[in-house]
DNA sequence: GGGTAGACTTTCTTCAAGCAAGCCAGATCC
DNA sequence: GGATCTGGCTTGCTTGAAGAAAGTCTACCC
């Protein structure tokens, strides 16, 4: 497509924002990340082909959203890809898209809630308890997920 | 690029909000839409190809973000975008990725404020006024702009 | 009737998404 | 010790969208 544009440098911050989130993909592997996942392989379960992925992992530790570590799985070197406080400083934008998504794409199958830990109430806001009114981050928040609706899952960061 | 993946009947919300804003334009044209732009050649302010920014509004209001009016400008009629209520709603994803660029990718030139007009103070918060504590929607912020730093921009809604 | 403005549409080129297959190193099976 | 498996990629191919530029169409402007 050409290259992309490029608003790295834009006066906006908005802008700047949208060159390094402005792609599906890095949104979901974000996503993933927040629910744990760490490897190559768990990001796979998104549907993502292995070249894209492998570009988007590349890409996200480049801009600072994740961060390889090494570690021995049983004496042999594996990476995790961890979120870094820029990546983790992103989950408002999750929640901003979970809130819209439930709201005006909603779904007969299950809510997913934001669950402010302190509390145990859903929060109705991307960054702040709406019952607390206290800022929460990914250290505050669990979810609840539309496919288990059973369990409360707290973020990874 | 083959077709693009489509997340529009995804179990989660945050992958069905992905699949309508999850690409730049969307995001930017949201703006400018925001800032008050309602004819295509405001919007072509933002530098987008004409051909891709045709297809942009078309499938924004076909998503429901936009309504496309019709209204006479002197006896000819013209059409201007308009953003819905679901456009509206997706504030709070501007307001995230704006805090964040703020704070993850700054420039030395002017920040970009939320200013929340009942209490005149910038909000730290996606979606609330962090001063009030009260939720707060375009009818109730304003922008200051990096590139107007004395002007305060009401919201179109 | 020539020029301009607004809102697109068309054409062309380039590049990335998606798909499939291949690769490589270490572990595990038999 | 050869064969298979697993994780984490890389390579090659096809298709379609982004970007750039030019063209179209309608209506007013003088």
């Amino acid at each position: 497509m050409a290259l992309r544009s490029d608003w790295s440098a834009d006066s906006c911050p908005i802008a700047r924002s949208v060159d390094v989130v402005g792609d599906p993909w890095v949104l979901l592997v974000l996503r993933e990340a927040f629910e744990g996942a760490t490897r190559f392989e768990e990001f796979r379960a998104l549907g993502i082909a292995d070249n894209v992925l492998s570009r988007r992992l590349a890409g996200m530790v480049e801009a600072g959203l994740l961060e390889r570590a090494t570690y021995d799985g049983g004496n042999r070197p594996r990476h995790r890809y961890l979120l870094t406080g820029a990546g983790a400083d992103l989950l408002p934008v999750l929640h901003a898209l979970a809130l819209w998504g439930e709201r005006h794409r909603p779904r007969s199958t299950g809510r997913m809630e934001l669950v402010h830990e302190a509390c145990g109430r859903p929060t109705q806001s991307a960054d702040t308890c709406s019952h607390c009114h206290v800022p929460v981050t990914a250290a505050d928040v669990s979810w609840r997920l539309p496919k288990h609706p059973e369990a409360l899952l707290p973020l990874a960061r």
